[in-house]
DNA sequence: TCACGCGGCTAACAGCGTTAGCCATCTCTC
DNA sequence: GAGAGATGGCTAACGCTGTTAGCCGCGTGA
């Protein structure tokens, strides 16, 4: 476990990297119910059946956006830790995670939600993307929860669950003070 | 606000009454993919367009099964909490929600994922199902937080996202800690 | 020069939700 | 008892989805 080092990423053909380029605008733009592989392919100018050259189905192209989803995740949770105080450990992380889900919402979703295809993803990206977690609790299991918190904080507000008229930074505040030691 | 009293329930014809039944059985049974119109109506004896002669389109029969669901924890989180004593409550309702959910886990999933169908609903019947957080935080923002916490677990336990060889039941009680006054 | 592979293409299939239109049966009213 | 209308089935079909089979033009290396 070094969760200092980036892990590797998946290689790419030049194709394969516009291709996912285009994925996730698309996904981002329209949602993820509208990225088809018509769609997909009809934005890179080209018919489905020529995605398959370059991908073996839809889950492979959804599964390179879980990739990036999960690394620029990471970058953005590693990057927002190093310029925080011990003390401030939990809130800044916390922030930094609100922020990143809801700036790309629907690539957050697709990574974060149904089964997670581990089979296609580098060796320790998974790990990486979630030791932010480990470094502000020091404590695996209270890293676990705090992950499961943040978690469904942006999931249910990303799903407009919460009664409207919520405060939901203040929601966000009571359970930064419940995983910070008093 | 009156969250000792149930809310009413949609009216349903006997027909309806079946439908639903199959429907929330397929679920469980199959997945959420495999619920479709056709395969519904098999189990029933029918074919997919007389479902429609109940039921205004599919989003309509998933909106009776969300109803149905929410009824249910509603019910099953406000009896644990009848039977627990004032320091115990945290614990107690978090169990009761984990074994819960992880007893209908397809149900679950379509109940608290995606857009919630607030018009096809009976009046008061989200905000009764989430009262018991309120009434075992006794703070508002808190009671959200910890309904994103549980909410979390359950759907990262779920999709089997935690590393392999976690406890759960260590990070569960982690968390149980975390919202409860030292 | 020639083979070969890369990356396009069309046609097509099965399965999805859904609609239109038809018809048997049951019930209520006169 | 007779007719009317509602109820709840049915088939055929449409447009959408992911996906496969099979064809072909073009660029590159031997």
């Amino acid at each position: 476990m070094n969760p200092d080092q980036q892990p590797l990423r998946t290689s790419r053909t030049p194709r394969a990297v516009q291709i996912v380029a285009a994925a996730r605008d698309l996904l981002e733009e329209r949602g993820r119910d509208e990225l088809t592989m018509r769609a997909l392919a009809e934005r890179l100018g080209i018919r489905a059946p020529s995605l398959y050259k370059h991908f073996r189905n839809k889950e492979a192209v959804e599964a390179a956006l879980v990739e990036d989803a999960l690394a620029d995740m990471g970058t953005a949770l590693h990057t927002a830790l190093a310029g925080a105080s011990p003390t401030d450990r939990v809130p800044v992380l916390l922030a930094a995670y609100r922020r990143h889900a809801l700036a790309h919402p629907a690539l957050y979703r697709l990574a974060t939600t149904g089964p997670l295809p581990r089979a296609a993803l580098p060796e320790r990206l998974e790990e990486w993307a979630g030791s932010p977690f480990f470094l502000a609790t020091e404590d695996p299991h209270l890293a676990q929860a705090l992950w499961s918190y943040a978690h469904g904080m942006v999931v249910l507000e990303l799903d407009d669950r919460f009664p409207g008229g919520s405060d939901l930074d203040l929601t966000w505040q009571a359970g930064a003070r419940a995983f910070t030691e008093p």
